[in-house]
DNA sequence: AAGATTCGAATGTACGTATATTACACAGCA
DNA sequence: TGCTGTGTAATATACGTACATTCGAATCTT
C-alpha cells in the first residue's frame, strides 16, 4: 500500500460510543425520548443503531453520570432528565463541615425522651403515625462561653438510643459521628432545609435570648443506605450567633484524564 | 411447606470487579503501589488476580473515578492518590436552583442608583471604599400574585448598567443570566451567606408584611474569572415564603477500613 | 379472593477475542 | 548530527457470548 495515511487527524472520528452517546443525548433533548419514560430496551437500541451491547452499555453509562437516565434491573432504563446542563458543586470533606463550627464546642444534654411521631412531628420526620423515635434535647456552646450556640432537638432510631451513653465526656460530639462510629452505619446524604423563625418563649429560655427574636431553623435529615432515615435534627440558632456559608463552583464536565504533571 | 430457600441471602459475595477494587485500593492504601509510580500493566494485573480484562477495568474505571489513578494510552497507569476521602457533594443544575423557585417569578425594578461603596457596604462588596457600584433595587413575585417572594439589592460593576434596559420585559430575569448573556461573563463561583435577621420598617412596607418579623436574609456574591466579583446581591425573604433546602450526598466512596466482621 | 409461585423481560456481571490509537525508544539514513 | 520512520508496549475501542439477578405480571393454589 502507499499508505497516504499520515497525520490526517482533521477527521478523527469520534468513538461510536461516543457519538452513539451523543445521538442519544440528542434524541432525549429533542424529546424522542420522554423525560420519564422507559428508554428502549438494550436490545432494540442495539439494533436501531447497529452497535455491539458493549458499545452501547459504553454510550449509555456516559447518560448515567450525566443523570440523564437511570437503570433499573428488571425494568429497564428510565430517562430522568432533558438536559445536563454544566454543574455548579459545593462539597464538603466532611459533615461536620455542615455545621461550620470556627471552634471547638461542646454538647450539652438538657433531656431525652421516647417519643411517638405524630401529626406535625410524623409528618417532619416522614413517617406514619405512631411509629417510636428516641428523642434528645441538646444545647451547643462554645468551649469557653456560658451563651448557647444552638438548641437542637435530635431524633433517632429507637435502636441507637445508646448513643446517649457518651454523651458529657467527649467535647466535640455529632450525632452522626456517633451513629457511624457506634453503630457502623455511613450516612450516604444529608438533606438540609434552612428557613427564619421567630424564636418562641421556651427556645429563648435556653438560649438566653429574647421570645420572638429571628433566629434560623435548620432540618437535618441523615439517611443510609436505601434512603432509610437515621436521625433527625431541628436545630435553632439565634440569628446574630450563626450564618450559613456555601461556596458553589462551576465545574465541568470530569475530565477522565488529566495530562498535567 | 416450610422452604426456608429463599432466605440464603446471608452473604451475597461481591461482583468480582468489586472486591479486586478494594484490593487494589487497598494495596495503593498500604503502599504497594506507589503515588507517582505506574500500575502493573492490565496483562500482568489480569494474570495476579485472575481475572479477565473487562473485570481488571471494571474495576480500575472506580479507581479512576475516585481519583487514585489515572490511564494514559500507551504509556500506563499512574498512581494519583493514596486514598480518597469521602466527601459530601451538593450539586446544581443552574445558579437558577439556587432561588428554587417552583413555580415561574417575575422581577420588578423598584429603583436604581449609583452608589460609592463607604463603610459597611464597602465590607460587604470587599472592595476598597470609594468605589463605584451600580445598584439595583427589586422585588420578586410569583407570576400570578401580589404578595412579594423576596427583595433584593442588586449590586453590579458600573460597565454592566446595561442590563437595566432589560428589566420589564422578560419573565424569569435573573442577574447573572443577564451578565452571562449579555457581557459574555461566564460565572464561575457563587458564595452564598444564609442568616436570619428581623426584617426593617423599609422592607416591611415593601414585602407587604410588619417590621420585626423574621426573614431570611441571603447574601450571594457572584465571580467570574479570576475571582472578580461581578455581582453581589442581598436578599431578603419572609420567613413564611422561603426557605432553602440542600442535598448532600456522600460521593466516591468508602473509607479503606473495612476488614473487620 | 388472597396469597404463593412461576415465568418472562430487562439490566448486571463476566469471559473471550480482535483491532485501533498512542507514546516512546531505537535503528536507519541523509 | 539530526531527522525520519518503524517497532513495541500500553491503553482504548469494539464485537460476541453466556449466565446471574431483579422486578413485575401472570398464573396457580388455597
Amino acid at each position: 500500500m502507499s499508505t497516504p495515511r499520515s497525520k490526517q487527524r482533521l477527521s478523527v472520528p469520534l468513538p461510536r460510543y461516543a457519538s452513539l452517546a451523543e445521538a442519544l443525548i440528542g434524541d432525549i433533548g429533542r424529546g424522542r425520548y420522554a423525560v420519564g419514560s422507559l428508554l428502549p430496551t438494550e436490545a432494540e437500541l442495539q439494533q436501531q443503531y447497529g452497535v455491539s451491547r458493549h458499545t452501547l452499555r459504553e454510550a449509555t453509562r456516559r447518560l448515567v453520570d450525566m443523570g440523564l437516565i437511570s437503570r433499573h434491573p428488571g425494568i429497564g432504563t428510565r430517562v430522568r432528565a432533558k438536559t445536563a446542563e454544566a454543574n455548579y458543586v459545593a462539597s464538603l470533606t466532611s459533615i461536620a463541615d455542615l455545621f461550620q463550627y470556627t471552634h471547638e464546642t461542646r454538647l450539652e444534654l438538657l433531656g431525652e425522651a421516647t417519643v411517638i411521631a405524630q401529626g406535625t412531628l410524623a409528618r417532619l420526620l416522614r413517617c406514619e403515625p405512631g411509629q417510636h423515635w428516641f428523642m434528645l434535647r441538646t444545647c451547643r456552646y462554645p468551649l469557653r462561653g456560658a451563651e448557647p450556640i444552638s438548641y437542637t432537638e435530635i431524633y433517632v432510631q429507637p435502636q441507637y438510643r445508646g448513643i446517649r451513653k457518651f454523651f458529657g465526656s467527649n467535647k466535640s460530639i455529632t450525632i452522626y459521628n456517633l451513629i457511624e462510629e457506634q453503630y457502623g452505619e455511613r450516612i450516604v446524604e444529608v438533606q438540609q432545609d434552612v428557613s427564619a423563625v421567630a424564636i418562641s418563649a421556651a427556645e429563648a429560655r435556653l438560649l438566653r435570648t429574647r421570645a420572638r427574636m429571628p433566629g434560623l431553623r435548620i432540618l437535618r435529615y441523615y439517611l443510609g443506605t436505601n434512603d432509610r432515615l437515621l436521625s433527625m435534627s431541628i436545630n435553632t440558632y439565634p440569628a446574630d450567633r450563626f450564618s450559613f456559608s456555601t461556596r458553589w463552583r462551576l465545574e465541568w464536565g470530569k475530565a477522565p484524564n488529566d495530562q498535567d504533571s
